[in-house]
DNA sequence: ACCAAAGAATCTTCACCAAC
DNA sequence: GTTGGTGAAGATTCTTTGGT
């Protein structure tokens, strides 16, 4: 903060207290008004000042494109627990009991990401590299609907019975067997009985973390 | 400590564009 | 025409630096 100039700070307050009010952000000319700036430029100016030092993101793309950096606007997002870990060779937590998991973990993700989401979102911690195929790193949160069946093509979580194994893949019913297809197409799919497979939720989003 | 010059930061004016 | 936004050019203010 400190680094701000008093302008920049008056901005950042005002669309900080405009967020609050709003659930939308304010545009250059809501800024001008209120702060009492003779051009929409300042505005504009300082607005790419504090993006640089990464205090707001713009989407010039669209009018109101003004996002503060690590702000939370709880009106709009969804805290998912986080009950388990998927890793190759490893058994996941059976979602049925998302009440009493005691995630103390949560991620956040806003309600855009997620529409109609209800409880039976779960979120996993991919450990290892094992689904790197799938674009999907060590350390990621992958974000789950849970649910029993699914249409073909639909990335999944599954429980492999014989394996004892939970995988991601996309998923294939080809009469009695199922195809579990990696995103990689250089990699081999996975051919299974249809009953050794137990679909334990859709993939809904991955959450990446860079550090 | 004081002051002036130089450079950086900030602001203004004006013109312009695109979408509605 | 209105709204939301951008860009260029130049003016003003602030900060730093160097000389005394």
């Amino acid at each position: 903060m400190k680094d701000l100039s008093r302008r920049q700070r008056a901005i950042l307050q005002f669309i900080e207290s405009f967020l609050d009010q709003n659930d939308y952000p304010p545009t250059i000319r809501d800024i001008q008004r209120d702060l009492d700036i003779s051009s929409t430029s300042v505005v504009d100016y300082n607005l790419k000042v504090l993006e640089n030092r990464n205090h707001i993101r713009r989407n010039r793309n669209i009018s109101r494109g003004i996002e503060l950096v690590g702000r939370v606007n709880h009106r709009n997002v969804i805290a998912i627990p986080v009950i388990g870990q998927i890793a190759a060779g490893l058994p996941i937590p059976v979602p049925g009991d998302l009440e009493q998991a005691d995630s103390a973990e949560t991620v956040e993700v806003g309600a855009d990401f997620a529409p109609n989401a209800g409880r039976d979102l779960f979120a996993l911690r991919v450990k290892g590299h094992s689904m790197i195929d799938a674009l999907i790193n060590d350390g990621d949160v992958v974000v789950l609907r849970q649910q029993v069946t699914c249409e073909n093509g639909e990335t999944v979580a599954v429980w492999l019975r014989d394996e004892k194994e939970t995988t991601l893949k996309r998923f294939y019913l080809e009469g009695e067997r199922v195809r579990l297809q990696p995103a990689n197409m250089t990699m081999e799919p996975i051919f299974t009985p249809a009953n050794n497979v137990e679909i334990q939720g859709r993939l809904v989003t991955v959450l990446r973390s860079v550090v």
